[in-house]
RNA sequence: CGGGACGUAGCGCAGUCCGGUAGCGCACCUGAAUGGGGUUCAGGGGGUCGCGGGUUCAAAUCCCGCCGUCCCGACCA
């Protein structure tokens, strides 16, 4: 590594971002252009949050399956709006053993029409439904412009797709998956969130409704984490997905769809980064606990080495989280200085850092090291598994609320001017609540004026008296509280 | 597809204006000392200078063509 320091956030906070993913490893740059390298540091997050996902859709009921790459041509047009959203950024198989395919194949862009082509061949009656699948996936969007983990030409994600009897049902299913994000995101990812509905020009191509999880970053953009869709009727209707109810009659299914990515770690660094680089919260961070022994001479090098490994041992025997053991690394390495090891595993983002040397040794102690605060404090040997939970825990909660209080500081909420959130989107940027008429005529004015979207209409709070009272553009009486700014 | 910049060792770059032995930092290898916040010294390996053509005794350098990458815009349910 040439330089040592990283560049300074605040200066240029894209070039931050992607020196802060290159360096601790996280990611590469592919031979394609717009194709990401997910590195060993990188997927081992995505496989916990995988892991950690994959239990809540468990819990909920849902079944994971596979479907295929390719999806004929033809099935994407089946949904008007579907087709106009994703054609234009579909990859298209055109030759296939030598030969041009009679019908080409698009690489999946996400998977509603191949899933619910088969839905249809399943179902036949009520008693059938719902139907609760999710797909661990890659797929692939030919976007004009990429950036690390936030929008790549290939990416891997998780969709899930049910099949309900009712439109009720398939609508408590898309809150109900949204909230599951909202959970996890809170808990897992310490990333607080926004859930609500998005508005029609930025809903899903060929959904009823559309509902998001919006996290602030550090430069105060926002970035949609997740959606749950309501789909309506209307990919049953293009698949012929339909079942007889109880009454006898036939009927179209409901339908819902909801997908997060490997995007939530580009989440993950643009909202707990610094600038020794990216902090994990512990829940996802593949190793929690790093150890780094410190010795001078050969006899305490393998006194301290043993010592070290003596304490992951007690760290990982430890029963109190249950099976969920303590992850412990010791970093053993020769010919490195500790400062240098430091450095690494702070560049990494490894929550707890251990120093043990000759001194600790004698007194029955050990340095701790919080990631997230830099703090140093002594701890005791004989219970130092729970004190290095507890402390785990600690930084766990204390991300989560540093970065909630971070957002709270960047949104408005009082009702603003329209030139007050012109000089706000075109400086620091925000979170503005504000009251909009409905038009979207005055959605897509803002847009051109100030490149700030409407993130969503917040489901968290109801501001009835308060910005959403009147429109922030035209001060006619409002219809909605909506939640302005820009994204990525 | 428009506007701009760049392409030289694994990474980051200098050298190009003004042609003359292929350089620097980091990383890597060997040895010794060092080791509680990015060690030091000594030695070493590694490059058809993006590709093709032209000018010249001689091209990383000048000329022509091509390719690629990045940034800004357009695009991103």
């Amino acid at each position: 590594m040439s330089d040592k320091k990283l560049t300074p956030r605040a200066s240029d906070f894209s070039a931050w971002y992607n020196e802060t993913v290159l360096r601790a490893e996280l990611a590469d740059y592919s031979p394609v252009r717009g194709c990401m390298v997910i590195r060993p540091n990188g997927y081992g997050i995505w496989e916990r949050m995988q892991r950690a996902l994959d239990d809540m859709f468990k819990a909920t009921g849902h079944r994971n399956a596979y479907f295929p790459l390719f999806i004929p041509e033809s099935f994407l047009h089946k949904e008007a709006q579907h087709v106009e959203g994703f054609a234009p950024e579909a990859a298209v198989v055109t030759h296939g053993g030598g030969k041009k395919l009679e019908e080409p194949l698009v690489v999946r862009p996400t998977s509603e029409t191949i899933i619910y082509s088969m839905f249809a061949k399943w179902v036949q009656s009520y008693r059938d439904l719902p139907i609760l699948i999710n797909q661990w996936a890659n797929v692939v969007r030919w976007e004009m412009r990429t950036r690390l983990f936030l929008r790549t030409l290939e990416f891997l994600w998780q969709e899930g797709h049910t099949a309900h009897a009712t439109h009720d049902e398939a609508e408590a299913e898309a809150r109900q998956m949204l909230q599951v994000y909202r959970t996890f995101m809170e808990e897992w990812i310490a990333m607080p969130v926004v859930t609500g509905l998005k508005s029609e020009s930025e809903k899903f191509a060929g959904a009823l409704r559309t509902y998001s999880c919006e996290a602030m970053m550090q430069d105060n953009k926002a970035l949609q984490a997740g959606t749950s869709h309501n789909l309506g009727q209307n990919f049953a209707k293009a698949f012929e997905l339909t079942f007889q109810g109880e009454s006898g009659a036939t009927e179209y299914a409901w339908n819902t769809s909801w997908g997060a990515s490997t995007r939530m770690i580009g989440g993950l660094v643009m909202t707990h980064g610094d600038d020794n680089g990216v902090r994990i919260p512990p829940k996802l961070a593949p190793t929690e606990v790093v150890i780094v022994p410190i010795w001078k001479s050969d006899e305490e090098r393998s006194q301290l080495l043993e010592a070290a490994y003596n304490v992951k041992a007690s760290l990982t025997s430890w029963g109190g989280r249950g099976d969920d053991r303590i992850r412990v690394h010791v970093d053993a390495r020769e010919g490195m200085k500790p400062g240098a090891k430091y450095y690494e595993w702070e560049l990494q983002g490894v929550p707890v850092r251990l120093e043990i040397g000759p001194r600790d040794l004698a007194a029955g102690t050990c340095m701790s090291a919080r990631r997230d605060t830099r703090a140093k404090a002594p701890l005791a040997m004989s219970n130092l598994p729970e004190s290095i939970a507890a402390l785990l825990t600690t930084i766990q909660g204390d991300m989560l609320r540093e970065a909630r209080e971070r957002r709270e500081a960047n949104s408005v909420r009082e009702p603003i001017s329209y030139d007050r959130f012109k000089e706000l989107m075109e400086g620091e940027g925000a979170f503005v609540y504000a009251g909009w008429n409905g038009d979207p005529a005055i959605e897509a004015k803002v847009k051109e004026e100030t490149k700030a979207t409407i993130r969503c209409l917040p489901m968290d709070e109801f501001l009835p008296d308060g910005p959403a009272a009147r429109c922030m553009v035209t001060g006619e009486p409002a219809k909605h509280t909506v939640i302005w700014a820009r994204a990525y």
